[in-house]
DNA sequence: TTAACAATTGAACAACTATTCATGTGTTAG
DNA sequence: CTAACACATGAATAGTTGTTCAATTGTTAA
């Protein structure tokens, strides 16, 4: 059981708590539902009002804004209110990056068919 | 205070069709559990045993069996045999490039408490 | 004030999913 | 061969969650 020691001891580091991790699954998971990560990918590159976002994504308001409370309590996106319309943004230049890559990681494993 | 005023950076982002953005949420999805971003943690330095994850992890052998199929389904992870052994690892240098921005983002955006 | 618009919220339901237990493959040692 | 080990898999269950509908709050214009 006890499992001895990795073959090659590289300078590996591991700066993850427990606790961190699961802060991190959660903003992992906000963005694992495609309404959310739609939403999310539409406010990247500017701020964006609620309306504007079910229009264009051709979703119902309650939806989206079901939506965004949950991106905004997980610092994911931020909100700013202007008249009676609230602007959606990235929180930071972190989550466009994360985005970025996920994409590149998606572009270059995808030369299959099987998706369905 | 971090309310930049979008300054016209060149990431020109929404480059995403429909259909990708479902590969991408599923990307995500994947590691929106907590079980799972621990396994994939734990294979992106080396290749690991079944068994070591889930020694290491406390987790049964049998969860952790479940939880890597999806991510080697999701072309998150990829497995080698090596005699009865079965050895995973990240699929490319893009997984670890996405989770360590998103600890970037959760350790600027988050200030939990802090225990080292 | 009233009316219209924009957004939020609560409840309820269907759909999904993580976990456990038991069983089934495949591989190696004896 | 059998036995033990490492991993995979199927089913069943409990918990979670995305979506819709209805009602509510907040804001501005008339």
């Amino acid at each position: 059981m006890l499992s001895m020691s990795a073959p090659h001891e590289k300078t590996k580091a591991t700066p993850l708590r427990p606790g961190q991790t699961a802060v991190l699954a959660d903003m992992f998971r906000l963005m694992g539902d495609a309404s959310r990560l739609r939403i999310v990918l539409a406010c990247l590159d500017a701020p964006v009002a609620v309306s504007d976002i079910a229009a264009r994504l051709g979703l119902s308001a309650s939806l989206v804004s079901h939506h965004l409370r949950l991106l905004r309590a997980g610092r994911i996106l931020k909100a700013t209110r202007k008249g009676k319309q609230v602007f959606y943004t990235a929180a930071d230049a972190h989550i466009s990056r994360v985005v970025a890559d996920m994409v590149a990681h998606a572009g270059e494993t995808l030369h299959d068919t099987d998706i369905p």
